[in-house]
This record gives structure tokens, C-alpha cells and sequence, in this order.
RNA sequence: CGAGGAGUAGCGCAGUUUGGUAGCGCGCUUGGUUCGGGACCAAGAGGUCGUGGGUUCAAAUCCCGUCUCCUCGACCA
């Protein structure tokens, strides 16, 4: 049964000014910290718990499909930039460079690491001989900094953390197979960890990866019907096995280069959570990776035998499996009321001497703001287990039902306009030419997101009203 | 990069117009009473006013430079 409950905001109103809604909830939950040095972030504990846990996951399931882990130097020599002419074209604008170490200048200057296709291309080079060798499939943790203009706390900043998958193939067709299996890895991923619905599919040549043949998206929508991409796969042909000489002698004796790969999801996942699942009090994690699942708040916690109660309670539920902190803080239960919902923990138990000598719980769940006292203490384990389940399963749901109800379709840049301005992922039919991504971008601040692969069923372009090539997810994007 | 806004105690702000003792609320510390939706009383601590220079007897306040943050736009695998 629900009860009255009131709730006293210090963060910005969501619906009326999202953008200073989400900077107040990432600073005030201490998701992070500005670093001093402009677009660096401090990524605090209770944020880089989430990190971990989305590493946890993913690195589970990549290392169930057969990747195996390595580190590659964070400095690339600026010669490795200019080897792939569309790589250097793309990332030059953002490299930050090394040009003096030891007290003198280098010989060559150094790049810090914007990605690494090119360092792992020329090792990678040098470890690939036979077909035997293949295929080599490395992945790595690490940062990367881009000296990006302007930076948002996990959407954009300088430096962030991620992992870079990379693949060597014997085939193309190899290695193409692998660019879209991870993609499914990754859409599997954001529907089960992060609770978050994806569009996936192939993206445009204006919006692939400098160098790649083909460049695959994940992207998901926001609370205010913006698009955010969340991660991509990129199948490279045999651009960089050609400039960093990936050679192997196939099982015909034949001398061939390699077909590579990669694929990426970085710390913006934890933006893209935020944006998909908050709410007016502020965060709402899904409990695959909440830091804390279930928080106890006890009530007169002086009294005799609560906080006894809570310790019990927390040792029962934690060999359950579950992360669970109790707050026996001196604030008010009413503060850790409203704090732990900014925190965005899924379920809070509060736990009285009413409760106690009851044998219940009271129980509330955050994704719904329902508050019962029905639970029964003995049963504490199984019950909350199941409601961190239904959780997960509602927020999903929850989603994706605000996204399917905000795709519409368009056959026009008016209509196309009148779509994106009310906060929805535009449908439509596209020629394929350039020119027409282009005013699409000018007339509506829209671009396309990735191509529906599944339903290609718009007949005409919305610019020019030509025969379509793809039907194509545009959208404003962060 | 363009337009706009802001930097004064941990946080939110006032003070700047008209130069003259550094303020308020919350938080923090200590003690006590409280505890089922941001409790209360009492006593305390805490600031080279982002930063560098200039004007002045005197600068948070006036002038010049610079750094950082926020919003919108441009740019952006």
C-alpha cells in the first residue's frame, strides 16, 4: 500500500531544465567532480562503482566469447597518425600532443591516445604470420583523451575511461561477422545490466569511424528524446592491416593482409543510464549495477535491538548476493529517505521497532516510489531478490515503451521537424546522398542515428524525394 | 570557435551601482534531547573574495589580462 511521502528536491526541475537537472544529479549524488584541468573529470567512488560493475559485466561476456585481455602504451608515435589517411584526417583536430620529456624536446613528437587502431595495427603486424596466428582477438581497459571543446560530466569529456576491442580476421566476412556479433553483445548488454533499450544498425559514411569500411551504432533514447550514442562496432576491411602491414601466409600459400576490427563502449554509458532511467528526485539505477541494491534505514536507531536488527538483516541479504549498506548515520530517517532516492538505490528497507516487533519490513521500491509494509522479515531474501528482479524487468519495460511510443515516421523535412522538435526518433526514407543528410542536419539539428535494418520499408527520400536506399533512425544526438 | 551567464566559508547566495571592520542560510565540530518523509536547543570553528597586474591613503567593489564552470549554437569515431 502506498503512503503519503514528500520529497524535498535540491536538483533542478527535469522536465523544465533537463540540462541542469543532469549536472546537479551527477554532482550532487558525488557521481563526480570537476578535475582542474578543463573537460577532466574526477570519477568518484560511488560513479566508479558503477563503472566496475559494468566492467564486471562486460568483461565476463567478452571473455565468454574467446577475447582475451591486454594493455597497449598509452603514447603513439605521431608517425603511426598519418599512416591511415582518413584515421589522421579525423582525429587530428583532438589529439593532445607529448613534445618534450626528459628536459628536452623529442625527436618525435607523441600522441596521446585518442583510440588505438594504430598502435594495436602495428603490433599486431609484427605477431601475425600464418593464417594459424588467426584470429587474434585482444581487447583492453583504459583511457583515451580526445581534447574535445566543449564537455559534459560522462557524455563528453577529455579523458575517459573505456575498453577498445580490436580483431584481426583471415576474411572479411570473418571479421564483418564478428563487427555485428559484438554488436549484439553490447545491445544484449544494455538491455540486461543496463536495463536501457537500443537502436542498433549500420551508420552513414558522414558518421563512421575515420578509416572504418562500415561503422555500427548503439543508440539509446534520453528523457528528453535526444539520442545518445552508447557504443560502436567498426568493420576496417583491409585499411589498417594495409598501413600497418598485418601480412599472413594463408592456408594456400598465398601472401594476404589481414581484415580488422573494433568496437568500444566508454564511461558515457553512465551518462546514458542516468538520462534513460531518472526521474524527478534523481537517479534511478538499475540494480545489475547499482553500487548499493538495498539500502536499511533504521528507525530510532538508538532503541534497543534496531540497529541489531539492521546488522542481521544486511548479513542475511549480502550472502544472498546482494549489495546492501545500512545508514546509521545520526540524519533524520527523512533525509536518508530523500537521500538515498537522489542516490537512485532501488529498493530501501526501513526496518522499526514497529517493524521489529511485527516481524516485517517496510519496504520501498525507487523506480515506482510504492511503499509497503507486507514484507515479512522471514522471508527477507526471496522477497527482495524477486523485487530487485521485477525492477530491473520494470525499468526496461519502462523504456522501451516510452521509445517505441516516440518513434514516428516522416516522408517530409517539415514532418521530419514537427518530429525531432516534440522529442521523438524520427523514421525515414533516405536516397543515400550526402547532400540530403546534410540539410536534413541544417533544417532540423537532426542527424541520422544508425539505418533501420530490420524494417527498410520507407519508399522515398525525405529531401529529395527520390527512390530510398535505407529507411534511417534520425534524431537530435548528444 | 560564436552568443549569453557565473566564480565571495564545504554548498547555495547577499554585498559590487556609490571603494572605507567579510555577511546570511544550510552544512561542519562538541554536548544534550530526538528519530515512520530533509528534527530541536546550546556553544564553537571555518574565507589571501578564481588568478595575475594596474589605479588609489585604502579594492570583493574601479581598469586591463588570464583561468575555470554552466547554458545554447558550431564542431565532434
Amino acid at each position: 500500500m502506498a503512503k503519503d511521502n514528500q520529497f524535498v528536491s535540491q536538483i533542478a526541475d527535469i522536465e523544465a531544465d533537463f540540462p541542469q537537472w543532469y549536472t546537479d544529479v551527477v554532482l550532487k549524488t558525488k557521481l563526480v567532480d570537476y578535475g582542474p584541468v578543463k573537460g577532466t573529470m574526477v570519477i568518484r567512488p560511488y560513479g566508479y562503482a558503477i563503472w566496475e560493475n559494468i566492467r564486471r559485466e562486460l568483461d565476463d561476456r567478452f571473455k565468454a566469447a574467446g577475447v582475451e585481455n591486454a594493455y597497449f602504451p598509452l603514447l603513439i608515435p605521431m608517425s603511426f597518425m598519418t599512416k591511415e589517411a582518413e584515421h589522421v584526417e579525423g582525429f587530428a583536430p583532438e589529439v593532445a600532443v607529448v613534445t618534450h620529456a626528459g628536459g628536452a624536446k623529442l625527436e618525435e613528437p607523441l600522441v596521446v591516445r585518442p583510440t588505438s587502431e594504430t598502435i594495436i595495427g602495428h603490433m599486431m603486424g609484427k605477431w601475425v604470420e600464418s593464417w594459424r596466428d588467426l584470429p587474434l582477438r585482444q581487447n583492453q581497459w583504459c583511457n583515451v583523451m580526445r581534447w574535445e571543446k566543449t564537455t559534459r560530466p560522462f557524455l563528453r569529456t577529455s579523458e575517459f575511461l573505456w575498453q577498445e576491442g580490436h580483431g584481426v580476421f583471415e576474411s572479411g566476412e570473418e571479421a564483418e561477422s564478428e563487427t555485428l556479433s559484438m554488436l549484439a553483445l553490447y545491445r544484449e548488454f544494455a538491455k540486461n545490466v543496463l536495463c536501457m533499450p537500443v537502436l542498433t544498425g549500420r551508420k552513414t559514411e558522414k558518421e563512421k569511424f575515420a578509416g572504418a569500411v562500415a561503422t555500427f551504432g548503439m543508440e539509446a533514447m534520453m528523457h528528453d528524446g535526444k539520442s545518445l550514442q552508447s557504443g560502436t562496432t567498426h568493420y576496417m576491411g583491409q585499411n589498417f592491416a594495409k598501413a600497418f602491414n598485418i601480412q599472413f601466409t594463408g592456408k594456400d600459400g598465398a601472401l594476404d593482409y589481414g581484415y580488422t576490427m573494433s568496437y568500444g563502449v566508454s564511461t558515457r554509458l553512465i551518462g546514458a543510464l542516468i538520462m534513460t532511467h531518472g526521474d524527478a528526485r534523481g537517479l534511478v539505477l538499475p540494480p545489475p549495477v547499482a553500487p548499493v541494491q538495498v539500502v536499511i534505514v533504521p528507525i530510532a536507531q538508538k532503541k534497543e535491538g534496531v540497529l541489531e536488527a539492521c546488522a542481521a538483516l544486511k548479513a542475511r541479504l549480502q550472502k544472498a548476493g546482494m549489495r546492501v549498506k545500512v545508514d546509521d548515520t545520526d540524519n533524520s530517517p527523512g533525509w536518508k529517505f530523500n537521500e538515498w532516492e537522489m542516490k537512485g538505490v532501488p529498493v530501501r528497507i526501513e526496518l522499526g521497532p514497529r517493524d521489529i516487533e511485527n516481524g516485517k519490513m517496510t519496504v520501498f521500491r525507487r523506480d515506482t516510489l510504492e511503499k509497503s509494509d507486507g514484507y515479512l522479515l522471514s522471508e527477507a531474501e526471496e522477497r527482495v531478490a524477486e523485487l530487485l528482479g521485477e525492477i530491473s524487468a520494470a525499468l526496461y519495460a519502462k523504456a522501451e515503451a516510452r521509445m517505441k511510443e516516440r518513434i514516428v515516421n516522416a516522408s517530409s523535412l517539415e514532418e521530419l521537424l514537427r518530429g525531432v522538435d516534440g522529442g521523438n526518433f524520427v523514421r525515414a526514407g533516405w536516397c543515400g546522398e550526402r547532400a540530403c543528410e546534410d540539410k536534413v542536419k541544417e533544417f532540423a539539428q537532426a542527424t541520422a542515428r544508425v539505418f533501420d535494418e530490420e524494417h527498410n520499408d520507407m519508399p522515398v527520400c525525405l529531401c529529395c524525394g527520390k527512390k530510398a536506399a535505407h529507411t534511417v533512425f534520425f534524431a537530435r544526438a548528444y
